[in-house]
RNA sequence: GCCCCGGUAGUCCAACGGCAGAGACAAUGGUCUCAAACACCAUCCAGUGUGGGUUCGAAUCCCACCCGGGGUACCA
């Protein structure tokens, strides 16, 4: 601590406090009277405060001191709101990272999990932070993770937990499956950077599709409550599409090919038809081809899934495909055109198959060009023609050659025209299409909830039946949980092994463990009853305190957490356990910490160690410096940033606390009228800039009214009014719980020393009294053709009409017309007037 | 490529369509000191990315473009 207490001698007053001295003093005292437990039976409005838990991977880091000094600030507002404030915190326990550190220490992952835990509980309290401790959750917990299993449980019954057989994400490096979410554009595993490539598997999934619409629709009642950019990200990653199905006629097939369009009016250009080459369907109509079509096929198929998925992605690379020898029958105009097999058809999205109109979809004329298939425009958007330019073009214009669209330029209805076509002759139909998959949920890991399932020969998949919950880990540590492409449980030969519990017969338990995604997808729901042995959660305490009014955390979680946390609220919703449709009212995404310019990494050597600062400028001023820095929102450059500042700030207000020559309880209300109105704007103001989140502003507005407190202070002489006055113990009290909600520990110690009682956290909050907002006089500006030439103080009660006069018999305005006539004259009283001439 | 968000003093950031500055960092000068650091006092600093438009009046609203950040990407 570089904060040398003044040398303390006799008589005089101490210009600075000793910050280390101040941490250890009030730790205990907080312990001891514990402000921020939620009371469930509490009359008072109830408020739901939630900040992402945290994975316990070492200590705590500077992004995690960022988004708990925010949080912590409406937490503790609400409390002095009058709120009943549930403010929750626990650990998302399970995942990767314990389990390579059990492999590489010979140890059990829990090991590694709960010492972290216990670790990063220790400076959570540290950092002086307003949670309800005796709700804490593990999710890695026996007692948690039962209510995990039971829930997917729930689920299959209803249809939304199924397995299938389907080319999966692989990380070769991990040694387990991912989700499309966990894989990273540029076709890398988001954990451990590795490529990932596809596996045939089978493998768990929830049904998140079926909410797809939901999920989507729901997005606009978000819209205003929760930051922009993730509402946006959430709205991509469903991806609500509006098109046609098409349903096109094979030769030599009883069924047709179905393909997904979003632009069904251009069917009459559609030169040829794709398939998704690694679809079921490429390989039915290669048959139909003919032998060497198979064979063909096959060689092709082999080809891409050796090609790495960065090579996909790859935007620009040349197309491939080949030709299936069929031909399929355009609906409309009864064109027959050739089918073929390419990559650049997904499988798993639409219907794996397209009609291709090379002239308005570039994707579609980059392959035709490469096996010189014909191109035909059917809409003349006035720009050159695609059939001889190679740009596709895709706007509105006039449709050609398109049968009864001749003529029509308008897109809508040109879409509707051929949807009513379609429909009217049994060949396709208006449909909503979305980009969303089903959520595959089955790791091949170990330190994961285990999937209650067991597989019996004779009776297949049996739910492992309630009471028999949870199911729980075996014991392996070390070598046991080394990646073998298999899950280690599998190798857990006793724990495998089990009697059916419907037949009695020898089966096998599903060996695979739950993505900790789904962990996190209800623990906001088992804060509410954490310590309830007989349900996942309350739905009568659901009902009283959900859904979570302000949810704060990090954006990497836009579309993943936020999403799953989504789709689990709307099924227990169905299921009758939830009221509310959307977990979280509102949701705040706080930036990046980052350092020089660049985002913090051992590679860089430009991390910033939260314990080294928290040594050097203590708990306040760190939490200060990070609440003070920017909006929430933005990213803050550490190297940018004083916390020397900070604390420098913080001694001159807790200095403030022993010029306080007043006793407490005085009667402020004589105090001196000007303090006392900044004071009140102050509280005014900063009632709003809570609820708005704009905390660094609320800092300004603290600092604001220390500098005029400190002035009333000393300038006595010069219009101070002096330490004896009632105002001043208003305006330092007010500093102190304004502080308090950023830097508990000085605003406790200026409490102690204005002689009150801790802990802060259970004072007043200030009433602001309307009176003193009302000022004596304002300043009005008088502009000429909107520039300022002059200024009145006028009383803040004037007449348009009487500023108007006042401001045209002013010299410098009389002046600045200079004869001109004048036009028209603009009147905001009490503060402006402008004069067009 | 498409979709979001942003661009204001040297830096971080404020500013209901109405005086561009609330607050801070840095810098400079001073007080204090044997000297320095600390502390305190004072000073300095931009016309708001560019170009149009709307308006009595634009940092703020609209359009186009430039730059930066993020999301997404053969999604038909």
């Amino acid at each position: 601590m570089n904060t040398e207490p003044a040398p303390a001698e006799i008589g005089e007053t101490p210009t600075s406090y000793d910050v280390s001295a101040v941490e250890t003093k009030w730790l205990p005292v907080w312990e001891e009277l514990d402000p921020f437990r939620a009371d469930d039976a509490s009359p008072k409005e109830r408020k739901y405060a939630l900040t992402m838990f945290p994975y316990p991977s070492g200590d705590l880091h500077m992004g995690h001191a960022e988004v708990f000094a925010l949080h912590d600030v409406i937490a503790r507002y609400w409390r002095f709101r009058g709120f009943e404030v549930l403010n929750p915190m626990g650990w998302d326990s399970f995942g990767l990272p314990a389990e390579n550190a059990a492999i590489r220490n010979d140890e059990h992952p829990a090991t590694y999990t709960y010492a972290n835990i216990e670790t990063q509980a220790a400076s959570m309290k540290k950092y002086g932070l307003a949670f309800d401790w005796s709700r804490r959750l593990h999710t890695s917990d026996p007692e948690y993770y039962r209510w995990t299993q039971w829930l997917f449980l729930k689920f299959r019954e209803q249809g939304l937990a199924y397995r299938k057989n389907s080319p999966v994400n692989w990380c070769p490096q991990d040694q387990t499956v991912l989700a499309n979410e966990q894989v990273l554009a540029d076709g890398t595993c988001e954990r451990c950077g590795a490529e990932v490539t596809k596996r045939e598997l089978t493998q768990w999934y929830f049904r998140t599709t079926a909410y797809a619409q939901e999920l989507y629709a729901c997005l606009d009642e978000l819209q205003d409550t929760w930051i922009g950019k993730v509402v946006n990200a959430q709205r991509n990653w469903v991806g609500r599409s509006e098109g046609a199905h098409v349903r096109f006629r094979i030769e030599g097939r009883e069924e047709p090919v179905t393909v997904y369009t979003t632009r069904p009016d251009t069917l009459y250009g559609a030169t040829f038809m794709v398939v998704a080459a690694d679809a079921p369907l490429a390989a039915e109509l290669a048959e139909l081809g003919g032998p060497e079509r198979v064979e063909a096929l096959s060689a092709y198929v082999e080809e891409i899934r050796k090609a790495s998925d960065i090579d996909r992605l790859a935007t620009d690379r040349t197309k491939t495909g080949i030709d299936l020898g069929v031909t399929a029958t355009n609906p409309v105009s009864g064109e027959q055109v050739p089918v073929w097999a390419a990559d650049y058809v997904l499988a798993d999205y639409g219907t794996g198959a397209i009609m291709a109109v090379p002239a308005h979809d570039q994707r579609d004329l980059d392959f035709a060009r490469k096996f010189d298939l014909p191109v035909r425009r059917v809409v003349d958007t006035g720009e050159p023609n695609p059939e001889e330019t190679y740009e596709a073009t895709t706007g509105n214009g006039t449709y050609v050659s398109s049968g009864p669209l001749d003529g029509l330029t308008d897109k809508t209805q040109g879409i509707s025209t051929i949807i009513e076509r379609l429909e009217a002759d049994g060949t396709g139909e208006g449909t909503v299409n979305f980009r969303l998959r089903d959520w595959l949920l089955s790791r091949q890991r170990y330190w994961g909830a285990p999937i209650p399932i067991i597989h019996c020969p004779v009776d297949g998949e049996v739910p492992v039946p309630e009471d028999q919950l949870p199911v729980e880990l075996p014991e392996l540590r070390g070598a046991d949980l080394k990646p073998k492409g298999t899950s280690p449980l599998g190798a857990a030969t006793e724990w495998v092994e089990v009697a059916c519990p419907t037949c009695g017969g020898p089966a096998r338990r599903d060996s695979d463990t739950m993505d900790t995604f789904v962990d996190s997808s209800w623990y906001f729901l088992r804060f509410l009853s954490p310590h309830d042995h007989t349900q996942a959660f309350s739905s009568e305490q659901a009902a009283a305190w959900g859904p979570v009014d302000l949810y704060i955390g990090g954006d990497e979680h836009a579309v993943l957490h936020l999403l799953y946390a989504r789709f689990f609220t709307k099924v227990l919703r169905d299921s009758g356990l939830l009221t509310w449709d959307e977990p979280f009212s509102a949701y705040l995404s706080q930036g990046k910490v980052i350092n020089n310019g660049r985002k913090m990494s051992k590679s860089l050597g430009n991390g910033v160690d939260l314990g080294k600062q928290l040594d050097e400028f203590g708990v306040d001023a760190v939490r200060l410096t990070l609440v003070f820095a920017s909006p929430p929102e933005d990213n803050i450059d550490w190297a940018d940033m004083s916390p020397a500042g900070s604390l420098k700030f913080l001694q001159r207000a807790w200095r403030l606390s022993g010029d306080v020559a007043s006793a407490p309880g005085v009667d402020v209300s004589t105090g001196e009228r000007s303090l006392r109105s900044v004071i009140h704007r102050t509280v005014r103001d900063a009632e709003e800039l809570v609820e708005s989140h704009r905390f660094n502003v609320l800092i300004a507005r603290t600092m604001e009214l220390v500098n005029a407190t400190r002035k009333a202070i000393d300038g006595v002489g010069t219009g101070g009014c002096g330490p004896e006055d009632p105002a001043v113990r208003e305006a330092v009290e007010t500093v102190a719980i304004l502080l308090s909600m950023v830097t508990p520990y000085v605003a406790e110690e200026m409490w102690e020393r204005l002689g009150h009682r801790p802990t802060v956290a259970h004072a007043a909050w200030p009433i602001v009294d309307p009176e003193l907002l009302v000022e004596d006089s304002v300043t009005a500006v008088v502009q000429i053709q909107g520039k300022v030439k002059a200024r009145l103080e006028v009383s803040p009660a004037i007449t348009a009409a009487d500023l108007e006069s006042l401001a045209l018999a002013d010299d410098t305005v009389v002046a600045a017309i200079a004869g001109r006539p004048v036009r028209k004259v603009i009147v905001r009283e009490p503060k402006l007037v402008n004069v067009v001439v």
